[in-house]
DNA sequence: CCACTTAAGCAACGGTGTTGCCAAAGCGCA
DNA sequence: TGCGCTTTGGCAACACCGTTGCTTAAGTGG
């Protein structure tokens, strides 16, 4: 690592803990103690942010017998991001400013059977129209600084290049360069990855947890891994097949040619209104994982989990407690349904571009450009 | 992170390459490909662990037309660690040079049952006579430089203080101070794991492959998760519970008092001889593993893994192999036997001290004191 | 009103990696 | 054998990072 990279990455320590601090703000000397560095570094690092546009003073503390700490917050409109959500019937789309926080959003229908360049046409379509603003007079102008597009979408797939592998029932889809579609198309910067790891990594930007998992049922079951407040994408952007875990040897065959897998078993459950089997054997996974990862916390998302979210807490919650119980002594995880609703992979899908920024990507020291502020 | 702490930085990287290189040597223009850092950068660094006696010049590479290339390579004698496995019935310590590579090795009987201090004190014994290398002359001229002690152990514990949570059979060790009685007799500075911890890091470091598991069968289950090249301590260090995941939803009563646990199926499986069958289940657990962490190998260990090798990565290989056919295209992940024998945990737990020298601690960035060379 | 406390900026500084340049050390052709 | 060419690697000057020492700003409390 060299200077110019060093300076990025405490910018970007800097811009987290603003960002993380909301609109409360967060005064100078606490940057330090939070950062390690110096109150004179801090000084010198925010005023180059004060400078660029991305941060502003927010008002003082009270006075503890001196002068009083000058708060400094992020400015949300320095910049924002596109989030898409493609789903095998609907697309999402989310305008997000540099805090997250949705300022338009637009829906429509979609058919992943189309074929993917079709799909793109329409997503390109949405996007610059969520972008120009039309039908939001205040969105055009807050748009300024578009860091570029999220894309998030079901099945496995290389976050790296942004090449499709595969998506179930749909094999024209097969090696599709997702991301340069678009990236072409729309001239800005383009990272794909799996709707579940955008969930998560909205969730852990909101700050919900350090270590945690989200366990998304849908159409499917999968997961995101969010480990030492970084997402897990694994070796080859695979992790998080959660769905065909065996957690019944010899049981029931799986779509997958597998028997005993967690998503047959559970999704059977959901199919004949079973709703506390599925959570029971939906909790059996999360105990598995919770105590083969030691992670803080367990979210619940989509549609099943939607339909009746108390009755899957509280299943789920049961079975986790209880082994936790028998582990002995460990504390209790606690296990919730996750926020953002039928949005959340959009939000999440937004914040691929902007977590760069906070240093939040999940790979620790990317070897080329510095993601600090340009 | 502050200047200070850059150069530690930069100082670990290069000597992990170096480390890396073995004896083989590596030329300055490669270090400074693979760090990213200026050639010039690069000899300065080196300059800087020549003088401090942590590297030294190895001989040139053919010329390709104009000055040859100098090779560097790590001084293994710079510096030793001591590793030391605590295992219910016996004592293994070696003391390892920079490298890992074990220059002196003893063993002791030991007895869990006569309490922790009484542990300590023939560990200490153990180590001592280690350190002044009796019985080994050339020992105690090499040994000069000692970093510290690494100690491992079964059973739930806390890294960062090194505090025992718990040894299973013998209550009377919870909550030993395990880290600090070590210390305090020593004088050295002291790291404690869990076994299992420690030899999936002593792999790691071997190079076996960036993101790994290594799954302990013993005489219980245990797994030492790899990701991204770090140990994977989890949240409140208890990651790798593997032995009690659930793989067969009301399957037998286990010892923990949940149903099914993998433990207990491939121990009781063990016990009746039925080894295949053992392995199989073993497999099942494996293949949730790699499908969930998407990890690149899967390393086997532990009294009855050694028992019959071959026939446990035949095993297991053939279920996770069919799951990733059937998961499509994936690339297949190896499992193999890991190396290191019985003296694998004791030459991880000499790494637990190693490690940090070379960035390889798991914490990306402690807020504390940087790691680098003094 | 003044002493005191706390926050934050200015100026000088030490030390990092970088750039420009030159010496060292080999190859290959005349 | 000699000379030009190529490549490596160190020296010196430099730009820029966070740090230190000090000063100024802006409050509280007696």
């Amino acid at each position: 690592m060299n200077l110019p990279a060093l300076r990025g990455h405490n910018a970007a320590l800097v811009l987290d803990l603003l960002r993380t601090a909301g609109e409360a703000g967060i005064s100078r000397l606490e940057l330090a103690e939070r950062t390690g560095l110096t109150p004179q570094a801090v000084s010198k690092i925010t005023a180059r942010l004060r400078a660029e546009g991305l941060a502003a003073e927010a008002g003082r503390r009270a006075s503890t017998g001196g002068k009083p700490r000058t708060l400094l917050r992020l400015v949300p409109d320095a910049g924002h991001a596109v989030g898409l959500h493609l789903d095998r019937d609907e697309l999402t789309a989310v305008l997000a400013d540099l805090t997250g926080h949705v300022v338009a959003e637009r829906r429509a229908p979609l058919e992943f059977a189309a074929g993917a360049e079709a799909v793109v046409d329409v997503a390109v379509g949405v996007v610059r129209a969520l972008v120009s603003g039309a039908g939001g007079g205040e969105v055009s102008s807050a748009a300024a600084g578009l860091l570029g597009v999220g894309v998030a979408l079901p099945g496995p797939l290389d976050h790296s290049d942004g090449v499709l592998h595969r998506v179930t029932g749909f094999p024209a889809w097969d090696g599709f360069p997702l991301r340069d579609a678009f990236a072409g198309r729309l001239g800005l910067p383009v990272v794909v990855d799996k709707d579940t790891n955008a969930a998560a990594l909205g969730l852990a930007l909101g700050g919900v947890a350090e270590s945690f998992a989200y366990l998304h049922l849908g159409t499917g079951l999968g997961a995101g891994l969010v480990l030492d407040g970084g997402l897990y994408r694994g070796a080859r952007t695979g992790a998080g097949e959660f769905g065909h875990q065996v957690i019944q040897l010899d049981g029931p065959e799986c779509g997958c040619g597998d028997r005993g897998c967690i998503e047959a078993l559970c999704l059977a459950a959901v199919a004949r209104g079973d709703l506390d089997e599925a959570a029971r054997v939906l909790g059996a996974g999360a105990g598995n994982l919770v105590s083969l990862l030691d992670i803080d916390l367990v979210l619940l998302g989509g549609r099943a989990v939607l339909a009746d979210e108390e009755r899957f807490v509280r299943g789920v919650g049961a079975v986790v407690a209880a082994r936790a119980r028998r582990g002995g002594g460990g504390t209790e995880v606690p296990v919730a349904v996750a926020s953002g609703g039928d949005r959340g992979v959009a939000e999440g899908a937004a914040q691929l571009v902007l977590a760069p920024l906070f240093g939040r990507a999940s790979v620790a020291f990317p070897a080329s450009a510095p993601l600090g502020v340009r």
